[in-house]
Order: C-alpha cells, then sequence, then structure tokens
DNA sequence: TATTGTTATACTCTATAACTATA
DNA sequence: TATAGTTATAGAGTATAACAATA
C-alpha cells in the first residue's frame, strides 16, 4: 500500500475506465458488452465459430448462444462453409454493419477525448507504447 | 480501416489485453471477475453495500447476489453498522484477505512482466501518463 | 480419429420493480 | 419522505460434458 499507485495498478485502473466507456457505448447502441465484441470481429469479413472462439476467447458453447441471441437480434447470420459441410460462416447483417459502425464511432469520440488534455508529444508517445503492448494481442478492435 | 491502429484502438485492445490477465489471475486464485473486483474494494476497510455499488458500478439488487454468494464462499462476511440500524459493513474474512492478497500479488507480477520489456525511460514516462488518465477513477485497484 | 458445431445443464452476473425496515 | 438493503423475476454470459455430423 503506496502513496502513488504502481504500473501494474495504473494498468488495472486504466482497463477498468475502458471497459465502463465500452459497456456504456455498447448500451447506447442497443447492444450487449459481448455483441459489441463479437461485431467487432466480424468487420473485416465472416468467420468460423472455432475461429470466432479464438478471438473472443470463450468456449464453443458459449458462443453458440452468443451468436444465437445476436441472430435473433438481427445482428449477425449463419451461412454455410461451400468448403466444409461441418461448418458456418458468421457474418454481419446490414442492421450490424450499422450497429457496429455507430459504436465504433461513438467509442473511438469519447476515448480520443480522453487522450486530448495530454500534451501532443505525450499522447504520442502514449501511443507509441500502446502499439508496442498489444502488437500480439487478438484484433477485437481495429480501426 | 487503416494500417495503424488509432490511439482509441490502441486503449481498446490495450484494456482487453488487461482484462484477460485479470480474468485469468482471478480463477487462479478461485475467484471469478466480479469478486476479484468486490474483494480488491475492501482492502482497506469495510464498506456499506451502497458505498460498494458506487465503486463497483452495480445496482443494489445485483451488489446483494455478489455479496451472498462471497459470503457463501467465506470471503467475506455482513456486519452490523453501529451507527444505523438499516445498514451493513461488508468485509473481508482472513480467507478473503489470503485470496485477494494472492491475487494481488499475481496480477502484479503478470503486469509488471508485460512492461519489463519496455526500456526504462519509455516505461517510465508510460506510467506517468497512465498516473494522470486515471486520476479520477474509482479505487478498485490499488497498491 | 479428429474437427466443427450444438445441446443439456448449472452457475454467475446483471437489471428492473416491488418490498421491508430504519432514519 | 428518503435511504439502506433485500426479494422476485428475467435475461445474458459462461463453462463442462455429452453428442451429431462431417473431414
Amino acid at each position: 500500500m503506496r502513496e502513488a499507485a504502481g504500473p501494474a495498478a495504473g494498468l488495472v485502473r486504466l482497463s477498468f475506465l475502458i471497459q465502463t466507456v465500452y459497456t456504456e457505448c455498447s448500451r447506447d447502441c442497443g447492444l450487449t458488452y459481448a455483441q459489441a465484441q463479437l461485431l467487432c470481429s466480424l468487420t473485416f469479413g465472416p468467420k468460423g465459430m472455432a475461429e470466432l472462439c479464438g478471438v473472443l476467447g470463450v468456449e464453443r458453447s458459449s458462443l453458440t448462444g452468443l451468436v444465437d441471441r445476436a441472430e435473433q437480434r438481427d445482428l449477425v447470420e449463419r451461412r454455410p462453409d461451400p468448403a466444409d459441410r461441418r461448418a458456418v460462416r458468421v457474418a454481419l447483417t446490414p442492421s450490424g454493419e450499422e450497429a457496429i459502425g455507430a459504436f465504433h464511432r461513438g467509442i473511438t469520440e469519447r476515448l480520443d477525448a480522453l487522450l486530448a488534455d495530454l500534451p501532443a508529444a505525450e499522447r504520442k508517445s502514449f501511443h507509441l507504447t500502446l502499439t508496442k503492448l498489444t502488437a500480439d494481442a487478438p484484433p477485437v478492435f481495429v480501426d
């Protein structure tokens, strides 16, 4: 227990801050947190269930339910995989693209605002470090 | 859609990275994510339910269940508030202190390791920016 | 045999609304 | 009346284990 928070505590607290913004932006767009993640992962094209499990870090059975509910809300659709009759391709519907577009714009705006108070040089070096640290992270969010 | 991720995307991806580490460390200590948050919030002493709601960002009814389950696992206990017969004080049990201590050590170690690859100067300035950005964040994690 | 995905089941977490008890 | 907390209910998210269909 020190006066100032250490680097690890800073990371955790920043993370909670981002999660809060993420959750709020999701709700503003009529999405749950998990749905926003799912839709983000599909921004660049359809993916198979197994691949999505890896990106999102959930079990297959969990993903089945997640995709079920997103499909009921017309956010995504399951398509057959022409190359493998066992597999399905999960794709954004037009509604889903619209929702995730609005979400992406909203959260980008709010997070940019969070950084706006920093001096330009500090913001730049912070961004540089962020890029290094997240080099290997799954592409759950890209712009 | 650019070649490199912008600052907002960097923040989101870092956040997912931290959340993953947080969740894994929780499980290693026999805690759920929400339980680890709850116990962290009690590190510096007992708190009332209403105060905890503010820190954790959940509704009272949600907190009732969260505390119920943590109490069943002997992680926390409800104590009467001598100053207000309506209120309860939620406090860590010895088990809870032990669990959150182990969690705290584990996650600090893993996050410090994440930063260990950075040059010392960069690590220091990154930490400085983190501190600025999280100045107003609720004290869900401190060291 | 291995992989893809689903089903069955159980538990955690969350919110809204209605409620009790005390201030 | 307002505040502290609980109960009832419903839905989302998650995991484990067992399963079906295809590779």
